[in-house]
DNA sequence: TCTCGGTTTGATAACGCTAACATCCGAACG
DNA sequence: CGTTCGGATGTTAGCGTTATCAAACCGAGA
């Protein structure tokens, strides 16, 4: 066994990657001890493993994913969809996933589907290309194509930021995390209505495509209907949320709708905008008009009135979504019903105080 | 050539994922040929071609990136590192750099470095096992042995967000596109003192472990010097930045420095929380403090009073860094020096009006 | 009819790695 | 002292794809 093998003449082929056959080689060893050497170092004896250590270690070995997933079958990619990373929400789950997953050797894959179903579907045909070992997707409503792939493809799935409920919702792929909208939609109202609101707004962006507000609109509209409250104030846009959409939507309800005195909006920067506008206008809030937002992003407790608003366990159902995965690849976890991470009314400056107490889900 | 060829008996496997060999058997023709049929249809006669896409849509049939890429040597990867998704310049970046390379068959794959340097060397390490066909990385300053690990790949790098500029920093790795963090310092000086501020403070977070940040501070601090003015009034955090660190920051300062009439923020978020902080306490802004932040983030033109900041064209850097980066995968491009995307200061009412017009970079 | 370029198709051998089985070796045992 | 056993190491055969070259085909010109 000499330790150093005769240069192979050059076939043509340029010289390239540095490969685990050339770690073997340094180390004088065969192909698989340097592969177990690596990635089962308890098969190996101490010496050996020394000696490939440190051979990789030289020459600055990589090992190649691809190659390795191809022969073990398994594969270590990790795609997760979502909607969008302009919503700190997003990228908050992201940091929940990324706590755990990359320890255990994942790579996350990310995709953004501006809330298509059609981009979701391209998104999970390439994304299975690369032999993932899980997917997560954000929502439960997917295209009939991109069931059948995933479906098709056997492996774990995890919807977050929604919850299957039955009669409400479709069933779940297979794993679940998140919170029901048409709740969200339904404390709302309670909440705005025991501050003593009577003509309350929703306003939101993607309200008819983007199941979640569509489901978080019917909570809001049944539960005013329940109380007898008018139930269609409603601000609509279809372009992206921001400051200067929250500004407009409001504008849009204050002049169709004069007598409004409450505005619950579909996120915490629509709200801003929003609150913004008001301050330029010099409406009151909460006397004037309220405003909540969703979501709870850093800025809804540093904006003056600081903003009411329905705080989401983001990070947590990124976490949570990694823990059942992980469990689930290690074949520990079979049945498993959707996990309800709830949400919670965090009462601010931007309405009044209500005779009741704010309504908690935990 | 029988349509339908026997089932093989199976082994013992679980019959499983559907191979290109599954696409080509139920077509007819030989592996190969399905392969050509799906890559380079200009190969193949209009009939085959007809029946193998029919073949592969009837079985639903995913290439497998992974095999791909071992088979061609190619590698369709194109790893990302930005510091942070929490500031929504990277996110924009990103979205530049999607809007281009998806459509060229290219997989972004993310990664965020926290700032540091460690953990980027981890990502670069874990990313060039996925056989990236070109890397992106953030800024100029990097491990050795990253370096290392990216020279001896061979790859295109592209560094984004920083410039390389002779003396001040170090040489590119390969292709480069930013903006000069110092030349920012120093023309945000200029314009606040044009405005007739005097005691001018800097304020920041990470303001000695980033690097860009440590230029930025030294052109504010030269240019301070070379107007005689002083230049010891900076406020640090170590924490990551939020509103309520810009916050802090700017009480730590006011009540360290009372006389101090403007500060410069590293980012808008903390300009921000410290403008939010004024408002609380009653300065008035910017008759007593004037306040100017970085990157003109959506919510600078929505603050009220409207914040004056520096405006960096992100959006364009990543489509810029996807350009370069097809081009020089194409071979069509070779010797490219460091492009300077420039920043423009945009003047709002954190400021007061100054007796020059602002500087700009175009 | 036969040969000649050109195009289309097919067979085979990698790509870098690991699962599965084969082999080897020393220790423990009868 | 053989035998047996079990852990350490080596050998072989793929994983799913594409590069490469060989074979087949197809009309055109001799």
């Amino acid at each position: 066994m000499s330790r150093v093998a005769a240069e192979k003449p050059i076939t043509g082929r340029k010289r390239q990657r540095v490969t685990i056959t050339d770690v073997a080689r340094l180390a004088g060893v065969a192909t698989m001890t340097a592969s177990r050497a690596l990635n089962r170092p308890e098969m190996v004896s101490e010496e050996l493993k020394g000696r490939v250590l440190h051979a990789a270690a030289e020459l600055d070995y990589i090992p190649d994913r691809a190659a390795g997933g191809l022969a073990s079958g398994a594969g270590l990619a990790l795609p997760v969809l979502v909607p969008t990373l302009h919503h700190s929400v997003y990228v908050q789950i992201l940091e929940g996933l990324e706590e755990r997953l990359p320890g255990a050797g994942y790579q996350l894959l990310l995709g953004s589907t501006d809330y298509s179903q059609e981009k979701e579907e391209r998104l999970v045909e390439v994304f299975l290309g690369w032999r993932p070992s899980a997917v997560v997707l954000s929502g439960l409503d997917h295209s009939e194509r991109t069931v059948r792939l995933l479906r098709a493809s056997g492996i774990p799935v995890v919807e977050i930021m929604d919850l299957a409920v039955a009669g409400e919702t479709g069933q779940p792929l297979d794993l679940n995390i998140g919170f029901s909208h048409a709740q969200v939609g339904g404390a709302v109202v309670e909440y705005l209505a025991a501050c003593g609101y009577r003509q309350i707004a929703y306003a939101g962006t993607l309200t008819e495509i983007d199941p979640r507000s569509v489901r978080r609109i019917r909570g809001f509209q049944s539960a005013l209907k329940r109380l007898g409250l008018p139930h269609h104030l409603i601000g609509r846009s279809d372009l992206p949320s921001s400051l200067a959409v929250g500004r407009d939507l409001l504008s849009g309800l204050l002049s169709a709708h004069p007598k409004l005195d409450a505005v619950f909006f579909a996120n915490d920067e629509l709200a801003a905008g929003a609150l913004f506008e008001c301050l330029r206008r010099g409406v009151r809030v909460p006397e004037d008009l309220a405003i909540m937002g969703f979501s709870d992003e850093e800025i809804a407790s540093h904006l003056y009135p600081a903003l009411t608003t329905v705080r989401i366990p983001r990070h947590e159902m990124g976490r949570l979504a990694a823990d059942l995965l992980l469990a689930r690849l290690s074949g520990s976890l079979n049945g498993q019903p959707p996990i309800d991470v709830g949400f919670e009314i965090m009462q601010r400056q931007t309405t009044r105080t209500p005779s009741l107490p704010a309504q908690e889900k935990p």
